[in-house]
DNA sequence: TGCATTTCTGCACTGAGTGCGGAAAAGTTC
DNA sequence: GAACTTTTCCGCACTCAGTGCAGAAATGCA
């Protein structure tokens, strides 16, 4: 890793930290971008070489989940079934990468609730995500799912476990403490897999 | 009726016709809310007392397929499961509810697939109207569901529907005409709800 | 050290969206 | 229809996000 690798990453993540910050003191919309800036000591010019808008601040590996979710796919084990395989993907997409406890984490489902802009980017990341997993999933399946039967199927597990999790979180009280966000999610994930496991 | 809601509910209609020639003719970006408000002949400020975003153009009835699913939950029959009332309902949202087809319609997918800003809008409303929904569901099953086991059969069947609709409706051709798209939302739902249907 | 490449950043600009206050229109009362 | 109230319109001035450009600065490399 180069100096200049090295430099950028530092100057990410002290935008990053700047932003949960003064995020965190005084609300999100009324935080802008230039004061951002100049926390992390750089120009308002430059902060747009390193995050395309003020949201992604709140998403800075928005893609590693995707990419842990892709690896899990394609180390299935032979007998997996494709919904097996999609849930174990999930859920290692969930616990391998990285922060769900820190303080972007709590600011990040925080802001999520409250702020429109902040929901919607969240909801098109989501859906990115969604999409792709679905893509890979379909290629892991050739003969058993099709695109579309595979879209639907990522997005019966995604859109349950999103609504469950959510509905769930809306209690401040549980965002508290990382251990209940944890049970939430385990239990938003049963709720959505109900479906696809063996009936009586 | 008075002059005023009249004058009002026609300026609300000039808007949405001048949005649709001008996004369709220069594009959605290339489009400001100053010409359109010029074409529908109102001053630029005004604008913003019809619709609160240049997206909002495109979901200008959005709250009417809520009214018609939530309505649709609240004439149920005795004897009918959660799933049958949602499946019923969100078929009445969409049947009734106004135009698949129209020009806006169009427009609005196209621009849904192809604008970030236009897809953003897009899924926050529909996160949006599923909440609204499940809310109505969980209370009309108070000893069956729960709230979030309501959101998260919600959240499936909305999340299943729409990644497949999506998926199909990635071909343009399908998209051209309006018996596609409607024959696309039937193959939609179906895939959708598969895994609710007897197995073999 | 000199040179090429990448990154930074100030400047000027566009366009979305808001607050305010006065003008215009519609509704109401007599 | 005049006088008056209430609602709507809309110009003005403003803030802020985001972009294009061009020169300065930093970095990598020989």
């Amino acid at each position: 890793m180069s100096l200049r690798d090295r430099k950028r990453a530092r100057t990410r993540q002290a935008l990053v930290d700047a932003a949960v910050d003064l995020f965190g003191r005084q609300g999100y919309e009324a935080t802008t971008i230039a004061e951002i800036a100049a926390a992390a000591d750089i120009g308002t010019r430059t902060f747009f070489s390193y995050f395309p808008s003020k949201e992604d601040l709140l998403f800075p590996e928005a893609d590693r989940r995707v990419r842990v979710a892709v690896d899990a796919i394609a180390g299935r084990s032979p007998g997996e079934e494709p919904a097996e395989v999609l849930l174990r993907a999930l859920r290692q997409a969930n616990d391998e990468s990285g922060d769900m406890t820190g303080p972007l984490a709590a600011l990040r489902i925080r802001l999520t609730m409250e702020v429109p802009a902040v929901r919607g980017r969240s909801l098109q990341l989501q859906w990115e995500s969604q999409r792709e997993i679905a893509r890979h999933l379909a290629a892991a399946y050739p003969d058993r799912l099709d695109e579309v039967s595979a879209a639907a199927l990522v997005g019966a597990f995604v859109g349950a476990a999103t609504a469950a999790l959510t509905t769930l979180l809306e209690d401040p009280r549980r965002r508290a403490d990382p251990a209940a966000i944890r049970a939430s999610l385990q239990q938003a994930t049963e709720v959505a897999l109900r479906p696809w496991t063996p009936r009586p």
